[in-house]
DNA sequence: GTTTGGCACTCTACGGCCCTGAGTGCCAAT
DNA sequence: ATTGGCACTCAGGGCCGTAGAGTGCCAAAC
C-alpha cells in the first residue's frame, strides 16, 4: 500500500482542529455530521456557514467526503489515516484495567492458555474481534529427546523443547530397532546436544555424519537417520496459526450488517492465509501498527480496520496479535489497548520461559 | 422435545400425495405453494378448487401455514416431520460419490486429520455446515508408557494408546526422582500392563496398593504416584470437542438472512456447549437423526435443521457427525449424505486402528 | 479578506396512495 | 365429492408530496 504522508503544513490548525472534533463525533455515533452540530460541538465560536467552507476545503483534499448532496461529512481513510498520525492523543489504560489483564493472563498455564486470553482479553475489552498469531519461536532449544519403538519400523519420537512444551512425532524408519538402540540413539543426542538449539543440532549432526562417512559406524547412522526426520523444519514449526476471539462481535456493527461482506470475512477468519499475510508484515516492524480500510490491501478488510502490535522477548519478535474491527474504531482507546496486550503477554511469556 | 409420531391414517392418500409434492416444491424454490402450481405440478387431475380444500385440512392439522392470507402455503414443523418419516424416499447416493469421498478420507493420515476431511466433505457436498464431534474411545488400550525427569518435581508422562495416538501429561510430583526410578517405574507398568484397558490399569493398580499398604514397597509406590495422575479420567479424555467446517455457507441461505439470527448461531458454533449437548443425545441414537427447527430444543436452531449420525466401530460408538442447515433443505440428498459419512468414517477409524 | 446571515437548492426518509398479481374462501352448480 | 365463478385479502412496487437536514453561494458586515 502506498501511504504517503500527509503534510501538516497543508492544513491550517483551524482546519485540524475541526478535522479532530468531527472523525471524533462520527466515530462516537456514526451519523454524518454537518457543520451546524460542528459549531455547536467545538469550543471555536464560528458560525455554520465558516465551517462549511472549511469542510468544503477538507473535502477537496480528501479527508472528508458526504455520502450524498445533503448530509453531512464522513472521514475518509486519509481523513481518519490523518487523524490517528497527527490528531488524536491515545489515553492510557488506567491501572485497574491493566492489573486485571495482568490478572487474567496470570491464570493461564501453558502458551496455548496465554494465547487464548490475550485473544479474549482484546476482543472482550475492545468488543471486536481479537486476534493473536501463535508464537513462533525461531530459536528451539533442545532439552531432551527420547525414541520410542512402535510397530512396523516407526517410531515415536518425543522431543521436549524450551522446558516446557512437548513434542511428538512418529518417524517411519528403515527397518525395526529394538528399544536398546532406540535409548542409545537417545542418549547420545541428549549427551551431546541437549541445550542446543534445535537447527544447529541439526547442521551439526549432518555434517559430523559427512565427516564419518567411511567409517561404518551404526550408531551415528542410526542417529542421524532419525534426528533427520525427528528436526526437519517442515515437521518443526507448528503451522502458523492464530487463534481469534468475539468474531461475533463483528456482526453487531451496522457497517457490516451486510451478509455478503460479513461472509468474506469469515471466510478469511477460516482460511487465514490473507490475515496470516497481513499480520506477517507487523512481525518486522516495531510498535503498533494500524490499517485502516483498504490500506491493509485485502478486499475483504476494505470496511475494516485493524490494529496490531509485535510481541516477543526484547530481541526477538515472537509473534503478532491484535484487533479487528469497522473503521469507525474507537482507535484512540483500542491502541493503548493492543499495545498493552503486547507488553503484557511478553512479559508472561517471558516469565514462563 | 415431545415428538409424538403422527398417525398416518389421519391424512388421506391424496393429501399425502399432495403434501408430500407440496413439500418437495418448496424445498427446491422456497416460494409459497399455491394450489394452482400444484394443480399443474402433480399428477392428478384435480382442479386448483379441490386442492385448496385439500390443503385447507393440511393446515387446519398442523402440517401447513400461510404466510399470509394470499400466499400459498409453507410445511409447518410437523408437515416437514410427517415428510420425513413417512413420504420422502431417500435416493442413495451414486456410487461414483461415494468412492471419491473414500478416496478423500484415504487421504487423511492422523486421526484429526480424518474428522477434517469428513466435516469438509459434508460441508462440502451439502453447501451447508458439516461438523464432526472428535471421537471419544471408551476403551483406551494401553501400549507403552514412559516417563522423563523435568525440572522441580515434574515428570512428563508418555502415554501411547491405541497403537497411534500419543498422548503427553505432566505430573506434579512429590519429589524429584532419578531416571533410573522412573524407568523402573515404567518397565514396571508396560510389563505388566500393556494391552490393557486404561481404566482396568488404574482400577487394578489402586486395588494392588491396598493391598499391599504395609509393606512399603517403594517401587509400587512410586509407580502409584505417577499414574493415579497420568491415567486419571478427568485428565485422560481430550475436551470433548467438534471439527466444523462451511460455517459460512450458512450465510448464503435467504431464510437465515437476518444477522441477529446468524450471530446466535456463529455465538454457538464457538462456545460449543449447546451444540455437543445436542449431538450427545445421538451418541446413544442409532442410525440418523433428524431434528427440524426447534424440535432440537436449542433457541438459535429455531429456523434450522441438524442431520446427525454416530460413527464408530460395531460394538461402541465413537462420535457424532453431521450437518446443520436451514429447515428448508434437500431432506432426501442430505439424510443419505449423512449416512454415508458416518459409514466411511467408521470403517477408516477401524482399519487405522 | 475573513466571517457571517440569508436563501435557494438538493437529497433522503417516510408515509400515503393506487395498482397489480397471486392466492384464498365460499357458494352454487354439476 | 368436485368444480367454476366471484369477491376478498394481502404483499410489493411505483409514484407523489412533505418534512428535515445540510449544502453552496452570494452579498453584506466586521
Amino acid at each position: 500500500m502506498a501511504r504517503q504522508p500527509v503534510p501538516a503544513s497543508q492544513l491550517s490548525d483551524r482546519a485540524q482542529l475541526l478535522l479532530k472534533a468531527l472523525v471524533q463525533r462520527y466515530i462516537e455515533d456514526g451519523q454524518p455530521v454537518g457543520s451546524r452540530t460542528l459549531a455547536k460541538n467545538t469550543g471555536m465560536d464560528l458560525s455554520p456557514a465558516t465551517i462549511r467552507n472549511v469542510m468544503s476545503d477538507l473535502e477537496e483534499l480528501g479527508f472528508l467526503r458526504a455520502p450524498h448532496t445533503s448530509a453531512g461529512r464522513v472521514p475518509t481513510v486519509r481523513g481518519y489515516r490523518f487523524f490517528v498520525d497527527t490528531l488524536m492523543q491515545v489515553r492510557p489504560l488506567e491501572n485497574a484495567a491493566v492489573q486485571s489483564m495482568e490478572r487474567e493472563l496470570r491464570g493461564a498455564h501453558s502458551t496455548h492458555g496465554l494465547v487464548q486470553s490475550a485473544s479474549t482479553l482484546l476482543s472482550g475489552l475492545s468488543h471486536m474481534a481479537g486476534i493473536v498469531m501463535i508464537p513462533r519461536r525461531d530459536s528451539v532449544t533442545l532439552r531432551q529427546i527420547e525414541f520410542l519403538p512402535l510397530s512396523e519400523r516407526r517410531v515415536l519420537a518425543i522431543i521436549v523443547v524450551n522446558e516446557r512444551e512437548v513434542q511428538n512425532r512418529i518417524l517411519h524408519v528403515s527397518r525395526d530397532y529394538t528399544r536398546t538402540e532406540l535409548t542409545e540413539a537417545a542418549n547420545y543426542l541428549n549427551r551431546l546436544f541437549a541445550g542446543h538449539d534445535l537447527q544447529q543440532v541439526r547442521a551439526q549432526l549432518l555434517a559430523e555424519l559427512q565427516a564419518a562417512e567411511l567409517e561404518a559406524n551404526d550408531l551415528l547412522q542410526r542417529v542421524a537417520e532419525m534426528a533427520e526426520q525427528a528436526l526437519s523444519p517442515e515437521a518443526r514449526e507448528l503451522p502458523d496459526d492464530f487463534v481469534l476471539a468475539g468474531q461475533t462481535n463483528l456482526m453487531g456493527f451496522s457497517e457490516l450488517a451486510d451478509v455478503q461482506r460479513l461472509r468474506g470475512l469469515f471466510e478469511a477468519f477460516t482460511h487465514k492465509r490473507d490475515l496470516l499475510g497481513l499480520f506477517d508484515q507487523c512481525l518486522r516492524a516495531d510498535g503498533v501498527q494500524i490499517y485502516i480500510g483498504d490500506e491493509s490491501g485485502y478486499e475483504v478488510l476494505d470496511e475494516c480496520s485493524v490494529i496490531a502490535a509485535p510481541y516477543g522477548c526484547p530481541g526477538q519478535t515472537l509473534g503478532v496479535l491484535g484487533i479487528i474491527g469497522p473503521t469507525r474504531m474507537a482507535y484512540e482507546r483500542v491502541v493503548p489497548l493492543v499495545d498493552v496486550t503486547a507488553k503484557l503477554l511478553s512479559a508472561a511469556l517471558n516469565s514462563q520461559a
